[in-house]
RNA sequence: GGCCCGGUAGUUCAGUUGGUUAGAACGCCAGCCUGUCACGCUGGAGGUCGACAGUUCGAGCCUGUUCCGGGUCGCCA
C-alpha cells in the first residue's frame, strides 16, 4: 500500500502492523518491484482506509513472524496470534488438506463416513478414561471414548462392510514429544469379509499418494510395503518401531560374549550394533551412551577397530580373545565402531534399538532424513507373561483373532503349544520410527473369545462384562472383519517435517494437559457441581 | 510419580573466580530521513535475575526447598 495524501498518513500512521484494515483503491504495477515477496510487482493506491479492528497493543507477547522461537507457554497462551505467523498456520492448513484428501481417498475407496458417540461407557482396559458425570443418573459416568473400536465392530454386525471416521479419541494419559495429551484424531476404518491383506491394500493405495503430495520429504516405499514381524523387528532393529531410513542393524554376539570376563556381558544376551568407518569422538561416545542409558534403562557399552584391525577403547580389553570371532560374526574392518548391550533378551533388544537410533542421526551417512520409509509390523504375540503377576496375560489387545483361530487355543489350552508362541493377526503401520498406527483382524467369534479369555484365567462372564454389546452382538452372527486406525495427529507431523506434535494442532494443550489460553481445566461453580452430584474432596495443600 | 535440562528487559539470549550502576539483538516510544519492503540514522524508556530460605562483608552466580516450562522413563488395551 502507498499512500500519498495526508489524510491516509493520519489514518495510517498511529496503527501498529497486527491492526485489520480495509482498503479501498487502485491497483498498480509498482515502479521499484521486490521479487521477495508474493505481491512484490503491484501496489495500491488508497483511496480509502477504514480500521475494522485496531490493535491495542504496542507491545506483542512475541514477534508473529519469529513466534517459533519464542516459548512455547508463551505461544500456546497466545495461540491466536502464533497462528498468524504464515511459518505456523502452513501446517494447519496442511492438516485441513491431509483430512480433505483422506475423506476422498476412503470414500472412493467404498467407504461410508459414520460418526460414533463422543457420549458413552467407560471401558474397563487401555487407557485411563475421561469421565463426564450423568446429571440425570446420580452416581454415574459417561466416558469420553478412547477410540471407537466397539461401535466399528458393531457396525460390521449391522452391515455396513466399509466404515471410516475421522474419529476424536480421548485419553488421559501422559504427552510426549509425538503424542499430545488428552485428545487426538484418528483415521478409523474397518470392513467386513476382509482380512490383513485387505486393509493393508487399502493403506497402500490410499496413503502413499497424499504422501507424495503433501509431504515435505520424498516418498521411498513403494507398495507393498515392506512386511516385518515383530520377533524380526526386535532382533533386527530392537524395536517394534523401526526406522528403516537408517541403514544400521542390530546382531546378535551373546555366544561370543557372554563367555567373557567382561561381568555385564556374562550369561546375558549381548547385542551389537556396528558402525563402519566411524568417526565419532570419544565425548560424543561418552554423550551417545549416556543417552541410550536414560532413554532406555539399560547401559551401552562399545569398543573401536583401530587400523590394525585390534580391539580398542571401551570394553575392548574384556574382549581380547574374542576378537577374531567377533571380527569374523561382525564382519568388522579397521575404523569400525561397536556398540554393545547387554541383558534379558528384550532389555538388550530394546537398548540396541536405542543405541542403533543414536548411532543413525549422530554418524553421517547412516540415514537419509529427507524420504518416508513405511513398513508393516506383523505377527504380534497373543500372550506374554505379564511383569507383575508372573502369568499369562493379553500382549495387546483381546479384540485380535489368534492366528489359526479356535484350533490353535485349544491345542495350547491342551499342553500341546506353548501359548507364548501363539500370534495374533494385528499389525502395526510404521513411519520412519514412528508408529501411525495399530490394526487386527478382529475376533468375531463368541467361541473364540472366551476361548482366549480362558486361556488368560477369565471366561464368558468377563467377556461379558467387559465388552457387553460387541459380545451379545457376536451372537447374532458378525461377518469376519479387520480395521486400523492411522493416527491422523501423527501422519501430519510426519507430513509436516514437525518434531512436536503441538506444531500440527490448531489449539494445543501444554503437556500437562492444559490449555494455558482457555485456561482450562478449571474450577466450576458450586451450583454446577451439585447438579451432577459431585462433592470435591480434595486434598489440604 | 522418577530422572535430565531450563527460568535474567515485551521477545530471544549473554552474564567470567561470588565484587561498583546486570548487558546485546530484535521489539517498543520520540525525532529525523526515506520508492522503503529484515529500510536507515539519532535519542529514550523498559529488569522483584521464577519464589522463599540459607551461606557470605557481599549472591543473577553457591546450597536447600518450592513453583513453572520442556525432554525422557513409567504410562499410552
Amino acid at each position: 500500500m502507498r499512500c500519498e495524501t495526508a489524510e491516509m498518513m493520519r489514518v495510517v500512521k498511529p496503527l501498529n502492523k497486527e491492526s485489520t484494515l480495509s482498503v479501498t483503491g487502485t491497483v498498480r504495477i509498482r515502479e521499484s518491484k521486490n521479487a521477495k515477496i508474493p505481491t512484490g510487482e503491484i501496489e495500491v493506491v488508497p483511496e480509502k482506509i477504514e480500521v475494522l479492528g485496531r490493535c491495542r497493543h504496542n507491545e506483542l507477547p512475541f514477534e508473529i513472524n519469529r513466534s517459533r522461537q519464542a516459548d512455547e507457554s508463551i505461544r500456546l497462551k497466545y495461540r491466536y496470534l502464533d497462528l498468524r505467523n504464515p511459518e505456523v498456520k502452513k501446517n494447519i492448513i496442511l492438516r485441513c488438506n491431509v483430512v480433505s484428501a483422506l475423506r476422498q481417498a476412503m470414500t472412493e475407496e467404498g467407504f461410508l463416513e459414520i460418526t460414533t458417540p463422543i457420549l458413552t461407557a467407560s471401558s474397563p482396559e487401555g487407557a485411563r478414561d475421561y469421565l463426564v458425570p450423568a446429571r440425570k443418573h446420580p452416581g454415574k459416568f459417561y466416558a469420553l471414548p478412547q477410540a471407537p473400536q466397539q461401535f466399528k465392530q458393531l457396525l460390521m454386525t449391522s452391515g455396513f462392510d466399509r466404515y471410516f471416521q475421522i474419529a476424536p479419541c480421548f485419553r488421559d494419559e501422559d504427552a510426549r514429544g509425538d503424542r499430545s495429551p488428552g485428545e487426538f484424531y484418528q483415521l478409523d476404518m474397518e470392513m467386513a469379509f476382509a482380512g490383513q491383506d485387505d486393509v493393508f491394500a487399502v493403506m497402500e493405495r490410499v496413503l502413499p499418494p497424499i504422501f507424495a503430495k503433501y509431504g515435505t520429504y520424498h516418498i521411498a516405499s513403494e507398495a507393498p510395503f515392506k512386511r516385518i514381524s515383530y520377533r524380526d523387528a526386535m532382533e533386527t532393529y530392537g524395536s517394534d518401531k523401526p526406522d528403516l531410513r537408517i541403514d544400521l542393524i542390530v546382531q546378535d554376539v551373546s555366544e561370543i560374549c557372554s563367555k567373557t570376563e567382561f561381568a555385564p556381558f556374562q550369561h546375558q544376551t549381548v547385542k551389537a550394533v556396528v558402525v563402519p568407518n566411524c568417526g565419532l569422538a570419544r565425548k560424543a561416545i561418552d554423550k551417545l551412551c549416556a543417552e541410550v542409558e536414560v532413554q532406555s534403562g539399560s547401559k551401552a557399552y562399545w569398543c573401536k577397530v583401530d587400523e590394525n584391525g585390534n580391539l580398542a577403547g571401551g570394553v575392548s580389553k574384556f574382549l581380547v580373545d574374542s576378537k577374531d570371532a567377533l571380527t569374523e560374526k561382525l564382519s568388522l574392518t579397521p575404523g569400525a565402531f561397536i556398540g554393545f548391550t547387554a541383558g534379558k533378551l528384550g532389555d538388550a533388544q530394546k537398548a540396541a534399538g536405542v543405541l542403533r537410533n543414536k548411532l543413525g542421526a549422530a554418524v553421517p551417512g547412516h540415514m537419509d532424513r529427507e524420504r518416508y520409509e513405511f513398513c508393516w509390523i506383523v505377527d504380534f504375540p497373543m500372550y506374554e507373561i505379564g511383569e507383575e503377576s508372573g502369568e499369562l496375560e493379553f500382549c495387546h489387545n483381546p479384540f485380535s483373532m489368534p492366528s489359526g483361530g479356535l484350533d490353535v487355543l485349544l491345542k495350547a489350552e491342551r499342553g500341546e503349544l506353548d501359548p507364548l508362541t501363539i500370534t495374533a493377526d494385528q499389525y502395526d503401520l510404521v513411519c520412519n520410527g514412528v508408529e501411525l498406527s495399530s490394526g487386527a483382524v478382529r475376533n468375531h467369534d463368541p467361541e473364540i473369545m472366551v476361548k482366549a479369555f480362558e486361556l488368560v484365567r477369565l471366561g464368558e462372564e468377563d467377556v461379558i462384562r467387559k465388552f457387553p454389546a460387541m459380545y451379545n452382538a457376536f451372537t447374532y452372527g458378525a461377518p469376519p472383519h479387520a480395521g486400523i486406525a492411522p493416527g491422523v495427529d501423527r501422519m501430519v507431523m510426519l507430513l509436516a517435517g514437525e518434531d512436536s506434535i503441538r506444531e500440527i494442532i490448531p489449539f494445543p494443550m501444554n503437556k500437562n494437559a492444559q490449555d494455558v489460553m482457555m485456561d482450562a481445566p478449571s474450577a466450576v461453580e458450586e451450583k454446577q457441581l451439585k447438579e451432577v452430584h459431585i462433592k470435591l474432596d480434595l486434598d489440604e495443600n
